[in-house]
DNA sequence: TATGAATGAGTCTTCATTCAT
DNA sequence: CATGAATGAAGACTCATTCAT
């Protein structure tokens, strides 16, 4: 699938005063999550990003240079710095009950701000064979989701959280009613006829469902 | 020139006796649903099913004459048979609580029948852009979850559930926390260094935090 | 897997001053009418188009994206240009023996420009299952063919004409006293070891057949 | 286009009663005819034939072994013997007009009794490219066409024929007003509306163009 | 005698990538 | 800065051909 990502001069247009109007490498970069998120990066062209774009092909290459290069500067500028507002929301958090809505609302902004990133997580970091598995290991792991397993391990300890559960697998859980949902959202709205469900409502149904769930009764 | 686009025909070396050798037709199903599975199946060329399969490309062409009738075949002899036992176990569930024990087994089961299920099915039918979502629209879409948001609305009426909740979200709930994780187990495993965390405990994971979860307790 | 058919672009390096070198797509038409008129349409492949103009078969793509629009392109820019000037000179005839000499005359001025016109015409457009059929009806068909016709049958009303003659079976064989003699120059050259027939001479047999032979005498 | 024709066996299913029903060799020799006639024989795949009698592929290779042997087999076996008729017809004309109607009426009975020869012969012999060119010199040429040349030139000599002409183009012309309006035939019935133009009429047509055309008035 | 299975080569087409301008 | 031209590699698909049965 990817060639060989040989070095090679990535022209950066840097000397852009700011206040300019959205530089094109901006506007490749939306045109690329946009393909990436609704259709798969492995099913993502050059060509279609730069059509998506309304450019020419070879510029993706001459600001890119490369799939690979554009996939990390996709990542760099665009995925990692979603992920890092939802760190900072969960750091502050003190007990379970917090981090958990901490968590589901981070989501919920991440989501709100960047409608592409939930399908873009779960197919390309979360499913495995995803393009950018590697993200998570090489920039996420031991900042997030690691941090929240050892949070709920100690809530267990100090027996704020059901004990029946795998403090490692709430993490999953929480992804799994938050990210998930959001990523299949088109899906179910379609299947259930469900455009009434909102993003509040969302919210809302997976910190009830958490609180009782992960909670000692 | 003129492409005659006469009917395909469908080799099936149906008189094989039992017993035999799998016939090259299965392992090629196999070999694709391997790959369909770890890189997706935009990313799936005919060639490297091919390659799986230790068979030549044109085969694949002989057997399946298509990509397309490739994907269907895959859908209509794995997939949907696949989902026809989980359809089952849950059809025979009584209450809330059967409910959700029965299509936590069901999901269980069937993954651990067919690895390959839960990433294919995340990824290609449940993600937008998936190759398979109308596999959804068009096989299961009444028979399985809106029979089940139907049931957990009924619950819901009877006093069984959670007034917080939605049905319908409670539906896609159920999935976020059995076939997503079974999806990304690859990565959270790795991540959490969780190979520990067998088939079982998973699935009690999931029913401890759905059981108090959706409970009106 | 998903095919975007978006609009193909037809670069037409439009801006070469005059008098440049013959751009490339022109000589992708030669090369192709080459091919075309010497093999058939059917047996010609774009990579022999590509080999007889010297460039990769990509190319071809890229200039004309597609078989079926190379080939309208060769009907759109050589073939139609060559049947309009036999349009304009048949149209001025006055009477039949002028009608004729100008068709003959016109044909042989086509062939002397053209030499792929022959062959390709008669393979192609006249004889059944040829790929270029459509050309006749879709483009040619009343303003010249009909047109003669009409002439020979009102000639024929005052006169002037052979009654015992079919006017259409006259256009008919006016083709087949030209363009087919020219069609199949090649072969009875080679068959009568005849190298001393020009086109003068070939001419003149045509007329000197059709004047006494279409005559009231 | 024609891969190598290394020697092979060709099975011949020789053993066949006569009075039989009319065996698969000669079904598949129809098949082969009818496309090649219709498509041409570069547009013929070996499927295609199969496909037009109803049969394997693989038994297409199974009878001719080949497609260059199967060409041969359609020609020693079908075009040959249908020249050959016309050639006896000829043979016994006299002078020139007994000569031009039998030619006429020869090709006439030719295309009544064998409708794929007239696109067949003018597309792969007469045509430049032409799959089947080499019959004529191989196999016709000193008999037919020469002699008719001849005898042409004879007449002339003697003062039965416009000294005009040149008796070789007169036979090209012959072939022009017979053989080659009965291949373009399914073109100018469409084009005229023609359908009332039937086999006599053609001739008749032929015979009164030719009779007036070649005389010496 | 006949055929299904299997394959290598070839065709059309798309894609990423390079280069000159 | 930006783009049109050009190409090699790969993908889907077809075809002639072989072989075991």
């Amino acid at each position: 699938m990817s060639r060989s990502a040989a070095s090679k001069r990535v022209p950066r247009p840097a000397g852009r005063p700011a206040g300019d109007a959205p530089d094109l490498r901006e506007r490749l970069l939306d045109a690329a999550l946009r393909r990436f998120s609704a259709h798969g990066i492995a099913a993502t062209s050059l060509r279609a990003i730069a059509v998506e774009a309304g450019v020419n092909p070879a510029l993706v290459h001459y600001y890119f240079g490369d799939k690979a290069r554009l996939q990390a500067a996709v990542v760099q500028e665009r995925v990692l710095p979603a992920v890092s507002d939802l760190r900072e929301a969960v750091a502050k958090a003190a007990d379970v009950a917090g981090l958990v809505a901490a968590f589901v609302r981070g989501i919920g902004d991440v989501v709100g701000q960047h409608p592409w990133f939930p399908t873009l997580w779960v197919r390309e970091v979360l499913c495995e064979g995803g393009a950018l598995r590697d993200v998570l290991f090489d920039h996420i792991a031991p900042q997030l989701p690691q941090l929240m397993a050892r949070r709920f391990a100690d809530a267990q300890r100090n027996g704020e959280l059901n004990p029946d559960l795998d403090p490692r697998l709430v993490v999953v859980s929480l992804v799994g009613l938050t990210l998930f949902p959001a990523a299949s959202a088109p899906i179910w709205r379609r299947l259930f006829d469900a455009d009434d469900i909102d993003a509040k409502l969302l919210r809302d149904h997976a910190i009830a469902l958490l609180d009782r769930g992960l909670g000692v009764g």
